[in-house]
DNA sequence: TGAAAGTCAAGAGCACTGCTCTCGTTTGTT
DNA sequence: AACAAACGAGAGCAGTGCTCTTGACTTTCA
């Protein structure tokens, strides 16, 4: 059945308060999130949007759901504009727009790549959304694995029992039969990725780095060259 | 000559007000960080601290700058302990080093490598503390490129000029004969050090990795051996 | 030694915050 | 038509960062 008038205007308010919250955290910061000021931006009294976001963390965890599945999306979309059998242009799309997102966003992205809020921690309706854009590389992993592309890691190195079922637990979710030492790197490409992202739009690497672009090109190129996705 | 006894009880009270603000830290994170709170503690009222910090901000980048040194001691000290020709165990020792000041301390970890504070930016007190811990693993690097272990990175990829440029300038601080090509590595296993230990302590690898221990140290060593530095 | 200058703690006050409660009104259901 | 749920508005509470003024205390210097 459809929604009622009530339930539709409910929706559309929700995401009125959303939209402004989201011009808010970027102009202003996550921490100057201010419900009341959101509450006269959309034209209602503060006490008014406490029909639709129980409290102030309720509406951060929408910003921080929506900029998982925003970030996702993004990353998506670049690796979908490449060939599928070209395992390093899309590794080199893929985080190319993760960068790119992350740089148009970072409000947002500091939301979900930064310190957590302090004493609110993720409900579960996060772990999905967060799980999209590492989703994505581990596809392009596992693609190029399966085309027997991972043929350079060195797989003589002892991986710990532990790190081992870790990482074998993560495989059977999308890469079943990824190699368990191709997997770490994957993990440690990941990490590479958020961690340049983070160094650069937190100021990390101000005075190092010069040239941002090239840098971080540089670097996942030679993470994909590691991982035997080159030529 | 000596301090006179206002400019005594001056420094004595600075310290104490920030050992409490870095208690209140501890217990309700970087934004529940209240001067007045500080103040009560303290036993004086809310005006009275603005004497000594003149607003907020200040008082957090006290406990940036204090942040960053304690971190960068601990890294130290975790290098300090093994022998100068040991470069393995030297990053070994200085990551977990790392790690374990991290977990010890995440509120001040997140103040220092988690997002930075809305409108806030780091004044040029904290550049210097803030090189410190990144000084240390870099020197380990030029030890062991001095004594010729960093023969396995390949030098044969290509390095943009403005990046090599970037990294020229960077290895010039303290690893003056640096190859280009390791220093861009260094600068990985920095990025791969932080962004592992914020990945862990931000609740992003919840559900994925079990054994933390034994894969930060897994992926410390893999990182290790990359550049050579095995046996 | 004594006055001027500087420093200090305290308190009141402003504008803001998150959040709760109550009060009529509107809407949907029975 | 009657009732319950949902709603917007307003008042109010406790807390925040920060400013300003006031009166007391030190330090400095003539």
């Amino acid at each position: 059945m459809s929604l009622t008038a009530r339930e539709r205007v409910r929706v559309e308010l929700i995401g009125e308060i959303k939209t402004v919250a989201r011009r808010h955290l970027a102009e202003h910061g996550s921490s100057a999130l201010s419900l009341r000021a959101v509450a006269r931006d959309v034209g209602m009294v503060s006490s008014a949007v406490y029909r639709y976001f129980p409290s102030r963390d309720d509406l951060l965890t929408a910003m921080i759901v929506d900029a998982y599945v925003a970030f996702g999306e993004a990353v998506m979309i670049g690796d979908a504009t490449v060939r599928r059998s070209h395992y390093l242009d899309r590794w080199m799309a893929a985080t190319a727009a993760a960068r790119a997102w992350a740089r148009t966003n970072p409000q947002e992205y500091a939301l979900i790549f930064g310190s957590p809020i302090p004493g609110y921690q993720a409900p579960t309706d996060t772990v999905d959304p967060a799980a999209i854009a590492p989703m994505i590389l581990l596809a392009i992993a596992a693609d190029a694995s399966a085309a027997g592309r991972t043929l350079s890691v060195p797989t003589d190195r002892p991986v710990p029992r532990s790190v081992r079922s870790d990482l074998r637990r993560l495989a059977g979710v999308t890469a079943r039969d990824l190699d368990v030492a191709v997997m770490g790197r994957c993990l440690m490409a990941w990490t590479q990725v958020i961690g340049s992202i983070s160094f650069e739009l937190f100021g990390h690497l101000h005075n190092v780095i010069d040239d941002y672009d090239a840098y971080f090109a540089f670097q996942m190129r030679g993470i994909a060259l590691d991982l035997g996705w080159g030529g």
